[in-house]
DNA sequence: CATGAATGAGACTTCATTCAT
DNA sequence: TATGAATGAAGTCTCATTCAT
């Protein structure tokens, strides 16, 4: 072995697991996205994330709508199987159902890159219709009819008053929602709501 | 017809405009960054909204992102004013107070250009910190102080359980906001909660 | 006199004695282009300079280039009515003449207002081929000649080397020309020429 | 003629450049701004001399300022290089260096785009005062510093009357540039001056 | 597979100039 | 005479996208 060979600083893996690219490119753009909007982001800014050049973000994805639309269609199979998951327990046992997903949603809402997508759905909305009825129709509603299907079932077996399934939806999820924005997109939070309490207060409600 | 006639393309009526300007132009912003989202917003389309030439919008507002911060700056005082006589109202009715909130800001939400700032400023803040930093103290904190003072007041007059003041304020306006999100932003609504039925779950809760 | 009519500012002499105006406006407009550039001068600089109102500007000055014009015309007659001075004076006692000059020029020179045409000429020179043209004809030849007729004098009484004139020219004056570009321009130097020291040089020459 | 060939309009050669193109862009923008002066000088212009796209400029340039900059820095280094070549040969015959410098001088100063960078730096100047500054210490000052030394040591040696060295600097080199001031600005000049005529004046005076 | 080099289209911003008052 | 309000035309710079290597 020559010298030469030997201080050849490793070939540098050229071509990593092919199939992985995509889904660091993803990531990356996720990245970006997050912290300058998407518009703000530079496809540059990308690729670099990525450890690309920006023409190699277009050997996996053809334009920057479509890292959007990618990011957005990955975001969602979680959600489904979640949902699938929860229609399975929730027809024993729907109040255990529904305290799991408090639980569940509360800590997932915690994690950046969990809130990240429904995000950026939010604030790429106005300008890209298809998407946010994709996200809409795959995330929002599935998740919708899974709790109010729970709910109707806490309902059905006498566990809840006969209240609208739907309001009672919100009063569920849309406290958790609120303090994850708060927390994440305007800094206005620094503790998340407590899982348990907020499981009491939406059971009991507030009066003496 | 005269060459005169034809070739005259009258130079279009350069109004003479007064103090009503800026607000014209703030209007205009707020619609054109509400429908196609502030980065994609050219100054053009603000400035043809508001019947003026790109130029004119610069002799009232310094840059577009001067245009933003006065369309929040705005938008904050209303907030205040309305937070303060929900202070001095709470002072002797909570109960009712908090009903009144739920009310206004039920129907409040309906309207899209109130909602307007607020998404925008969701949508912008990756790239505006100082602007959500803003908003969070003039806008979010102040109503939230407002709102957790009247829980406060409930519960020392007994009507209310001694709980969580920041988790029943979120409790009360979480599923609100929620609602307007998934009506304005995501189209994933037809209908606005029912501030009544919202208020019975809120104080008694789903519990049978 | 109440203390109204005492501390009222003087009524503001809303019109100015109007044969000043154009004046003070060439005024403000060779000190704005001296402190930065023709081009990036902006007409409302020299509108404020001259107390007047941008549009007011074009009351008496047509365009941009017509001040800058205007300027230079205006900076042509004191040389013009000094070159003739000079030729009357050369006829006699051209040595003297040309010391006075040397004196004139260097003291002139020092004057940053003096300087100030000549160096927007040479600044402006490649987009004004006309203007530079009448400043060529108007001050450099007009000068040239006058000094080169006294060197000629000169030879002819025999008190210089029959020397060429344009050489004998450019010894005088070039160097005090550079010293005032190194002064006013570059600044570079500290110290202008002194008159008698570089006559002195001039006349006698470097060598031992 | 089919449809097709009219319509392909041949998308313009992509040139594939190497380490060439700063210096191609640089002669283009000197080429440029001597001929429109800096501001009036459009990137588009720039660009198209140097057979690029005005993107393409930015690609090696941040801004048109930092075109000015890199064009004055690159024209500072045979300035520097050559002063040490007089500073070397000055050690041991000044006079003949100083004839050298003269004849040197009087040839550079005919070649357009040798004059090219002073102009540039004398027309900029009110706008760009550390580049002015640059120009002085890197060029004028430098120049300055070996041409006195070369008097001095004429003076040392006693070729030279104990004279001031500044002044007899600006004797030699003064009449050298106003003459191509007037020629190359002006074109108020059709003949350069005599280099041996006009070292003959310098060291011999006009004195009879 | 990967990239450096290149570009077309467009955005924001500026400014000389005009006109109704 | 004087100006505040307005604008058309332009210029700098950016960026998603492409292609030859």
């Amino acid at each position: 072995l020559t010298d030469q060979s030997v201080m050849k600083p490793s070939p540098a893996p050229r071509r990593r697991r092919a199939a992985a690219r995509p889904d660091e490119i993803l990531d990356a753009a996720l990245d970006a996205f997050l912290e300058n909007g998407f518009e703000a982001t530079r496809m540059d800014d990308v690729a670099a994330r990525a450890g690309l050049s920006k023409a190699g973000v277009y050997l996996y994805f053809e334009s920057k709508e479509a890292l959007l639309k990618a990011l957005i269609v990955r975001a969602v199979k979680p959600v489904a199987d979640q949902a699938e998951h929860l229609a399975a327990a929730g027809l024993n046992r729907p109040l255990d159902a529904l305290t799991l997903i408090v639980g569940a949603l509360t800590s997932r809402l915690e994690d950046p890159r969990v809130v990240a997508v429904p995000r950026l759905v939010l604030s790429i909305a106005p300008g890209f219709p298809d998407l946010v009825q994709f996200y809409r129709e795959q995330v929002v509603d599935r998740a919708r009819r899974a709790v109010e299907a729970l709910v109707q079932a806490c309902i059905a077996e006498g566990t809840f008053r006969p209240v609208n399934a739907g309001a009672a939806a919100k009063l569920i999820i849309g406290p958790l929602v609120m303090g994850a924005l708060l927390r994440h997109v305007l800094q206005a939070e620094a503790e998340p709501l407590d899982p348990a309490a907020h499981l009491d207060l939406v059971l009991r409600g507030l009066s003496a």
